[in-house]
DNA sequence: GCAAAAGTGTTTCCTGTACACCCATGC
DNA sequence: GCATGGGTGTACAGGAAACACTTTTGC
C-alpha cells in the first residue's frame, strides 16, 4: 500500500485582518499558473518535505505577499479526492490573524498578485477555496466564544469599540455597548493604557486598552473554561 | 516542487466507548510489524489514492476490528517531520464515537489483536498515538459544550445518570444530579421512553430517554448556538 | 452650538447553584 | 426492612439584558 500510495499535500491559510471601517478582509493571491489560472487562491503551497506544516504555511505566505502574520493555527484538512483536477493533493488549511497595523504586502518581483478581498465581496476562487473560507469564519464563530483570538485582529492598543464591532461582524448581531464593556471589565482582560486614540474621526477621542493575557491565563488555568461571549 | 514531493498520510482514529462502569475506553490495536512492533496503536493506516478520507478511517477500523462507528469526525492532522520513523508521514486524526451495546469486537483470521482500554490506564503506545488520544480528549472537552456529541456514546436508550456521568468523566468533576437534569429538561433534548432500565443492579429502575435530535436543530437554528453544558 | 462617538449606572429577570427528602426496587 | 440508586422542588445569588443621559472632541 504505501508504496504505490501518491498523495500530495499542501498548506495553505485563510489570512485575515479586521477594521471596523472595512469589516473582515481576506488575503488572496492571483494564481498565475493553471489549473484555474487568474482565479483568486488562498495563500499556500506545497509542503517540502522535511518542513513541518505551520513552517511552511509561514514561507508560502511570506514569499507570495511579505507578510508575516502574527498568530497561525491548523483548522482542518481537506481531502477530497476531486478537489484538485491535477490529482489527489489534500489541504492542511490554516487560519492566519494579522493585526491592522502590520498587514501591509510587500509583493516581490514575481509574477504573484496578491491582495485583500472583503469576506462579504469574494472573486471567483480556485479550488474549493470558498469552502475554506467559509469553514474558516464558522471556526472563528466557534473560537471567538472562549479563546482571546479576537485580540489578534486588534492592534496591540486598541478601543473597547473596534473589539465590539470585531464580535458584531462574527456573530452579526448587535451587541449593547454597556454591557459589552462590563463583561469585559468584569473579566479583567483589559488593560487601561496612558493614550487615548489620536485624531478620531470624529466624536470624544477612545480610552485605548491592550489584552491582558497573563490575566487569561489565570482565569483560564483556575476555571478551565472562559466563556468571553455568549 | 511538486515531483519532489514524497510525503505519505494514514488516516487515524481515537474511536472511544463509555460507560458509567468502566470509564471512558479507546480502541487500540497492536502492531505486528515495524516500526514500533507489538506495541498497541491507534486504528487507521495508509489512505488509498482516491479514497475519502473518512472512508479510509471506516475501512481501517472495519479490517482491523469488525466494528462499524456510528460517528466520525476529523480532528486535526498531525504533521511533524520526525513523528515517523519511516519518513514524512502524515496522520489525519480522526475521533470516533460507538455506543456501548456495539462496541463488541470481531478479530479476523489476520494476525491484528484489538482491545479496548481505560484512556486512564494506557499501555505503550506507538509513534505520537499518546498525544492524539489526549488531543481527542481535550478534543471531546470543547466538543460536548456545545454538540450532541454526547448522544453518539450511549445507547439509544439510556437512563440520565449515564448522560451525567459521561459529563463528569470528561469534565473531572461532580455535577448535581437535580441541577443537571433540570438543565437538560429545559433545553427539551430528552424524550421520554416508555420503558424504564431492565435489571438495574440495585436501587430503583430508571427512567429512560432518547435524544431529541429535532429539538436540538431547532434550538440551534433559532439562536446559533446551543450551552448544553457549562 | 452642533454633530458624532465614548463613557457610564440601575433595574429587572433569568439562570446557575446549593441543598434534603421521598420513591421504587432487590434481597 | 434495609440498602441502593432514582426522582423531584425551593430559595438565593449572580450574571445577562434592557435601557438614556452626559461627556469630549472637531468643526
Amino acid at each position: 500500500m504505501p508504496v504505490h500510495q501518491h498523495i500530495r499535500v499542501t498548506a495553505d491559510a485563510v489570512v485575515l485582518r479586521f477594521s471596523s471601517k472595512e469589516g473582515m478582509m481576506v488575503l488572496l493571491s492571483k494564481r498565475s499558473i493553471p489549473p484555474h489560472i487568474f482565479k483568486w487562491g488562498l495563500p499556500g503551497g506545497f509542503v517540502h518535505n522535511d518542513e513541518p506544516l505551520e513552517d511552511a504555511v509561514h514561507r508560502e505566505i511570506r514569499d507570495e505577499t511579505g507578510l508575516k502574520v502574527n498568530y497561525l493555527e491548523q483548522m482542518r484538512t481537506w481531502g477530497h479526492p476531486e478537489r484538485d483536477p491535477r490529482g489527489r493533493i489534500l489541504c492542511v488549511a490554516h487560519l492566519g490573524l494579522v493585526k491592522p497595523s502590520t498587514s501591509k504586502l510587500i509583493l516581490g518581483a514575481g509574477n504573484k498578485e496578491a491582495r485583500w478581498y472583503s469576506v462579504k465581496e469574494l472573486p471567483a476562487t480556485a479550488f474549493d477555496h470558498a469552502d475554506v473560507i467559509a469553514g474558516a469564519i464558522e471556526h472563528l464563530r466557534t473560537r471567538l466564544r472562549s479563546e482571546p483570538l479576537a485580540f489578534e485582529l486588534l492592534d496591540p492598543k486598541f478601543p473597547v469599540s473596534e473589539l465590539e464591532k470585531l464580535y458584531e461582524w462574527v456573530y452579526n448581531r448587535q451587541i449593547d455597548r454597556r454591557n459589552f464593556q462590563k463583561k469585559m471589565h468584569s473579566l479583567g482582560l483589559l488593560s487601561v493604557q496612558q493614550e487615548k486614540l489620536k485624531h478620531p474621526l470624529q466624536g470624544r477621542p477612545a480610552q485605548l486598552y491592550s489584552f491582558n493575557r497573563q490575566k487569561f491565563q489565570e482565569l483560564k488555568q483556575k476555571n478551565g473554561y472562559i466563556e468571553i461571549f455568549s
